[in-house]
DNA sequence: AGATCAGAATCCGATTAAAG
DNA sequence: CTTTAATCGGATTCTGATCT
């Protein structure tokens, strides 16, 4: 059996009462495991209760420094440099990221690590010495960049892959797929900008935010109406549920404006085309790829 | 050869956003 | 509602390249 650790707060369950405490050691019995207090390190992360301490991203960022070598690559060709800084630097800081994601002051520190690395090499000052701008050194050799990873685009897609897997009705059967997941709100706009809904049984794809609607959402196509709907039935109908006898529009309350009048008729023309079939499931598709499939 | 310029990093203060 | 952290814009500093 593999092993698992309970981590929960012990002062706060100390100060709860012993009732508390024989509750939580039957749990402990149960289950085999053990009982940590936050912040503890697990995984090779840091877990904390609230925001992660800044003593603890500092050690990540050290990781990084304590890569360079050790003779800081004063023996090294500016091209041997580069090669390091991609194979070696930019790859420390992956997992962290895919994890919790980094603070913007992490990589930025990770960032001049590399760039001192790569145009003073040895020297302690990079000033004066760049032949070009970090952010167009971070970019792909068809955009007139090295091909160095952009660690915050790549924070970015890191972070929309939990999203995919949240949100992909191919790969269910996840424990947390219906827990909140706590991500930052351009990641979600990056992941909602990026999928299209294929609706099939209707039964995973949001009516009112998902873009199921040749390739557009309810939000795109009737923002006037959206207003009219309680935030909570917003991210939560499914168009299989909405779709049930129009239930959806028994969702609209609230007085009409002429523009949402206009826009409710635009969405009954679009929306009655529908035809659910209950037999496939919806398929989530990534917009840039060929074959609809988001990977990293 | 010396002066000047351009491009980039860094520093510093002010504003804005988030957490308790 | 206050305190703290993050972000932004402008000023400064530095070096290599170019011009006179």
């Amino acid at each position: 059996m593999a092993p698992a650790y309970l981590l929960a707060g012990v002062s706060a369950a100390g100060a709860a009462g012993c009732g508390r405490e024989t509750d939580l050691a039957g749990v402990v019995c149960s289950l085999g495991c053990k009982i940590v207090e936050l912040p503890v390190t697990y995984l090779g992360l840091p877990l904390h209760s609230g925001a992660i301490p800044k003593n603890k991203v500092q050690g990540l960022v050290d990781k990084v420094v304590a890569r360079l070598p050790a003779w800081r690559g004063s023996m090294m060709s500016r091209g041997g440099r580069l090669v390091w800084i991609k194979s070696v630097m930019t790859a420390v800081p992956i997992y962290a990221m895919m994890a919790n994601g980094i603070p913007t002051w992490a990589r930025e520190e990770i960032e001049a690590c590399c760039r001192r690395f790569l145009w003073a090499g040895a020297d302690a000052s990079v000033r004066g010495k760049c032949a070009v701008a970090w952010p167009v050194v971070a970019r792909p050799y068809e955009f007139g960049g090295l091909g160095v990873l952009d660690l915050r685009l790549m924070g970015l897609a890191l972070q929309v892959r939990w999203l995919w897997l949240q949100r992909n009705p191919a790969d269910d059967g996840r424990a947390w797929t219906e827990l909140p997941l706590k991500v930052a709100p351009e990641v979600r706009c990056l992941f909602h900008a990026s999928t299209n809904f294929e609706v099939g049984n209707g039964q995973q794809t949001l009516f009112w935010k998902d873009r199921w609607i040749v390739g557009s959402s309810v939000e795109d196509i009737a923002p006037a109406l959206i207003s009219l709907v309680a935030k909570r039935t917003r991210s939560s109908q499914s168009v299989a549920v909405a779709l049930q006898g129009n239930q959806w529009i028994r969702e609209l309350r609230g007085g009409f404006s002429v523009q949402a009048i206009s826009q409710y008729l635009k969405l009954w023309d679009a929306v009655r085309e529908i035809n659910l079939s209950p037999s496939t499931p919806d398929r989530l598709l990534w917009r840039w790829s060929s074959d609809g499939h988001f990977s990293v």
